[in-house]
DNA sequence: CTGCAATTCAACCATATGGTTGAATTTTAT
DNA sequence: ATAAAATTCAACCATATGGTTGAATTGCAG
């Protein structure tokens, strides 16, 4: 029977997970996230005490799905070129299950900015030291040109998250419906590498 | 009394203005955009009738602000290096005074994306003709890297507007505070151009 | 089979929220 | 001064929402 409660349990996280990530803190209902798990609204209190502590639990799984794939790529022993181009498939395929993902960390982070930052302190997300070494010792070997090391990341991380959370925007702008965004990250996962590559080639 | 009038209706607005971006729609209460623009609730359905007709106007003129800031840039008769300059400059002195605008137009845009992109449509923001047939001639000249223009402007637009939107993320992943993130952008505003110039040279 | 613990459900409660009304007061244009 | 418009205020309404409770049901160990 504890594996039943175990499963309920993550059943309503899951649904939790989906509510929260579509309609953010604000907008979500505990009611949607009850139907959506295909429970009773008591369940919820009865797992989780209110939504405030569902909530920080679905936001705080979300950002250790969100910071890891970014870190751990770059930590790896990869060289420059293939750890660039890991990290933009590993965005464009880690999303594909949680699209909404992006833009929910996005808009709570900037809801909570303090807590945001106290999770993140004490969580000790960094830049891997791996990485930052890679680079330097790139620029000192002449491969790529000088530039500040944060700045580039934050540069990769930008155009990898972007396209994933002005999605309506870029479908108008371009012309396109849901299934041919799909192509357009396709493409994409293979174009923004050389971009990148391109914009620290000396 | 007309301009009285208005100028009531100015500042009801104006204070849904900062609630409406700084809360969203679903965080947003109109007890606080009431107290916000020191009169009373009342007021406000009397000038607007609804909360959701006083959203659509502080959303529409958001997305007023948001895209002919790009669009203006790219279609003026600048030569390709200082528009990217000039872009970048537009976009971090226009958005000082509203922090939280880029967030808000994203996060909206998510919840009803498809009102955002019929309203998109009738407001007929594309992409500049001028500017996709200067990016064309500079690549056949052989001063630009041949890309896809719309990947190249995707590019662009994200890396100026990923910093607003992450500023949190930013801030706590480089151990600043708000003061030293304006330095930041400051700072940005001169080595971005550098890397997208970079990054589209051949 | 039985009793206990786990689980479910419907009904309920208190509060928050968007919205309304109408009368009283103030401001403004003429 | 007067009429029209703008503004305030308090009270009120209907509904939505987070949260609670207790009885009923289910599942399992003995």
């Amino acid at each position: 029977m504890v594996d039943k409660k175990k499963e309920t349990e993550e059943q309503i996280f899951e649904a939790a997970e989906r509510v929260f990530q579509r309609d953010g803190y604000a907008g979500a209902r505990m009611q949607d996230i009850a139907d959506e798990a295909g429970i009773n609204k008591s369940m919820l209190h009865y797992y989780y005490r209110s939504k405030e502590k569902l909530f920080q639990k679905v936001f705080q799984e979300g950002m250790r799905q969100f910071f890891p794939v970014i870190f751990n790529v770059l930590s790896s022993d990869l060289a420059l070129i293939p750890k660039i181009e890991a990290l933009v498939e590993a965005y464009y395929t880690k999303f594909e299950e949680k699209p909404h993902l992006p833009s929910f960390i996005i808009h709570e982070m900037n809801q909570h900015p303090d807590r945001f930052k106290e999770f993140m302190k004490t969580t000790s997300f960094r830049i891997p030291e791996q990485f930052i070494k890679q680079i330097q010792a790139e620029m000192e070997a002449g491969t790529m040109r000088r530039m500040d090391v944060r700045e580039f990341l934050i540069n990769t991380i930008g155009l990898c998250v972007f396209p994933l959370v002005a999605r309506p925007m870029i479908e108008v702008v371009l012309g396109i419906n849901d299934e041919q965004f799909g192509m357009f990250l396709e493409k994409r996962k293979k174009e923004l590498p050389k971009f990148i590559l391109n914009a620290i080639q000396k």
